[in-house]
RNA sequence: GCGCCCGUAGCUCAGCUGGAUAGAGCGUCUGACUACGAAUCAGAAGGCCGUAGGUUCGAAUCCUGCCGGGCGUACCA
């Protein structure tokens, strides 16, 4: 067997490796196509590592028997280097076994090294988008774990990543909170600023009343449009009170999302969007190109409208008949902008700083310190399902606007929706109808006021956690048990918004979304900590540092053969498996699937706790064994880590 | 009506472009802590993958019909 790899690979430069090598062997002998030539993963180790299905496909094509086909490859395969043995599987596989010993090493030495190149100029990711009139609740949490999840996949993917969360700060639904403090609670802008309690609870309770306000009183709505209008053109007071409104709250669920480590590089605003005239760019826009017209008769007479592409029934409205634009309008505008496609930018000032770090805001007027956004290649919109019809607006605008590839590259991030089950509802003391009962859940309703509030549930985490650090860490200061409570809770809300896939709606049940057990993030975080606390050992007891470590002689000699057997087996089982992790971050991005990375991370954690549990490291007294041993749970501690990182689960050293 | 999505173990969900014996967690039952932390581990029980057809060497996965459920189809977002 010849030695043909030096130095690193990681397992997708390996796989890339190897088929490098059997399309050279084969090319002229078969008709192979490239595609067909992926490499799986057997089912068991005791199959093989690696799986080639090709010939189950080939033998199609050429008729012939896979299993025989399969036997004729085989001895052809012979000199692929870093395969100690391969052989002839089920239906017609053929499996690989690599050589432990060398793959490990190549494993170990790739951590840290890039894989990945970025293949785009910018990507804009648009998250968050909670409109700035009430708290956040649930629902939000998944779409702000989701986008920031996105966000750090990219940018460890090597991409120039700028994470935007637009500010819907004109619409409808600040309108009527500023109706509820105007007109209801008769309140001045200086009454609004006096009030003490947590803002976006107010709000939040303040909101459902002028909902229902409004069911009953139909007649208010010629005093909302004129609220909207007011808002739109920047007369006071309803101009100043509603943007102290929106701009309070905002910072409100700026606090809430940095509780779970969700940041944000710029706020792009609306009512920015009206004050620079994008809007009035756009507009000309479409109708030079006549993408929307003007509709003089009928249901929607006196409107701008856009024709749906495949439903030449529908038109759906652009500019209302009263003059004012819809979001969806706004929204084209907003999109047109984050592609550069639009003659000028915002102007910005910071709006808030820390760590030296600034996220802007945007603002209509030039403004002493500016910066610049946008003018993206790439833009993921994380939206739930029930906006794909509007988010299809926009990407027609794009196209019939003549932006094909922009309209191409506009990517509607698309997940279900929180909802709550009756049980939840109860727990929440809210009164549920007995039609409703009936039904398996419930959609969250900030109309409502129907909702687990995001703060709420955190601090419920925080304080179980809290009780759980108490418990076991009678040591530490409790700020120190404060911090690793936050840390938990953290990772225990983020897992749970992750381990679902996008297509699943999530029927929010209390028990399950505060449990530490089980599959959850504090399991992870867990598993890691215990592999950090035996680090923490070697280093009181035999001190053992990171520096021994470089020098503890992987690159001479691994004697994996001096291990038991059953040894050899859990030691590769959990390499192999761990090896996996880039794959799974490619995989999740290229799907929009991060539940696939969850289950990665879990899965993982399964077969570490299930080796911790078998070997002991600080015990053992053969050193070749320790040291294996540390080397192997080095490697998982590596790519737990990252995994976690990406995940944005925080990784207490102790909990 | 039309469009999109879902139906897998008692419950909550994985199962990638069709592939080797359908997997987890919770719950239930049996075991394992004078500890590299039991927020853990080992094991058991539990499934005509909604239903009927089709495509093929092979279907939980692809196609069609049906049944059951959700969402969207606003001059709200």
């Amino acid at each position: 067997m010849q030695i043909c790899y030096n130095g690193w690979l990681s397992m997708i430069q390996y796989k890339a490796k190897l088929k490098e090598q059997i399309r050279r062997v084969l090319m002229d002998k078969y008709p192979l196509q490239e595609a067909q030539l992926e490499i799986s993963y057997t089912p068991h180790a005791k199959m093989g590592d690696l799986a080639l299905p090709f010939p189950l496909q080939l033998a199609k094509k050429i008729k012939k028997q896979p299993r025989e086909l399969a036997a004729e490859i085989v001895p052809l395969l012979s000199d692929l280097c870093g395969v100690d043995r391969i052989e002839v599987a089920g239906p017609g596989f053929i499996n690989l076994f690599l050589n432990r010993r060398d793959f490990f090493l190549l494993q170990v030495n790739s951590l840290h090294k890039p894989t990945f190149q970025p293949e785009e100029k910018k990507t804009i990711i648009e998250h968050t988008n909670i409109n700035p009139n009430k708290a956040a609740h649930v629902g939000h949490l998944r779409n702000a774990v989701l986008g920031d999840t996105l966000g750090r996949c990219l940018k460890y993917k090597g991409e120039n990543v700028e994470i935007q969360n637009y500010i819907d700060d004109t619409g409808i639904q600040v309108v009527d909170v500023t109706f509820g403090f105007m007109d209801m609670e008769h309140k001045t802008l200086k009454d609004i600023q006096m009030i003490e309690e947590k803002f976006d609870y107010y709000c939040w309770d303040l909101y459902t009343r002028v909902s229902s306000h409004l069911e009953e009183h139909p007649e208010a709505q010629s005093r909302k449009s004129e609220i909207l209008r007011k808002i739109e053109e920047g007369e006071p007071p309803e101009a100043k009170i509603a943007e102290f409104i929106s701009r309070r709250i905002l910072k409100a669920h700026l606090e809430t999302m940095k509780r779970i480590d969700v940041r944000y590089d710029v706020l792009p605003c609306e009512s920015s969007i009206l004050g620079r005239k994008f809007w009035d760019e756009a507009f000309s826009l479409l109708k030079e190109k006549g993408a929307v017209y003007f509709v003089d008769k009928g249901i929607n007479k006196d409107c701008w409208v856009m024709k749906l592409d495949d439903d030449e029934e529908r038109e759906k409205i652009i500019v209302r008949s009263d003059g004012t634009v819809t979001y969806v309008g706004k929204d084209i505008a907003y999109q047109l902008w984050k592609f550069g496609l639009l003659q000028k930018d915002f102007y910005y000032e910071p709006f808030t700083e820390e760590n030296g770090r600034i996220l802007w805001i945007s603002t209509a007027e030039p403004k002493p310190e500016t910066a610049s956004f946008g003018d993206g290649s790439l833009v993921y919109n994380v939206i739930d399902t029930r906006q794909s019809y509007l988010q299809k607006i926009v990407v027609q605008g794009l196209r019939s606007l003549g932006f094909q590839d922009q309209a191409d590259k506009s990517i509607h991030f698309s997940y279900e929706m929180v909802a709550l089950s009756p049980k939840s509802l109860e727990e929440l003391g809210q009164k549920i109808s007995s039609e409703d009962k009936e039904r398996n859940f419930l959609e969250v309703s900030g109309r409502k006021g129907l909702g687990v509030k995001a703060d709420d549930l955190l601090d419920r985490l925080e304080q179980k956690a809290y009780l759980e650090v108490e418990k076991r860490n009678q040591d530490l200061p409790s700020e120190q048990r404060r911090l690793i409570a936050r840390q938990i809770a953290t990772g225990a809300l983020r897992y749970f918004m992750l381990k679902f896939t996008r297509n699943s709606i999530i029927v929010f049940d209390f028990e399950e979304a505060l449990s530490f057990e089980g599959e959850t993030g504090p399991y992870l975080q867990y598993s890691l900590v215990r592999i950090n606390s035996i680090f923490r050992k070697l280093k009181e007891r035999e001190n053992f540092t990171e520096k021994d470590l470089q020098t503890l002689g992987i690159d001479e000699d691994i004697p994996l053969d001096t291990l038991s057997e059953q040894e050899q087996e859990d030691f590769w089982e959990l390499v192999i498996y761990a090896s996996q992790f880039e794959e799974e971050i490619q995989h999740s991005v290229r799907s929009l699937e991060f539940s696939h990375i969850a289950k990665f991370a879990f899965n993982l954690c399964q077969k570490f706790n299930a080796y911790y549990h078998k070997y002991q490291v600080l015990a053992e007294r053969d050193k070749s064994t320790k040291s294996i041993r540390i080397w192997t749970i080095q490697f998982v501690r590596e790519v737990l880590s990252n995994v976690l990182c990406l995940m944005g689960i925080p990784q207490p050293m102790r909990m």
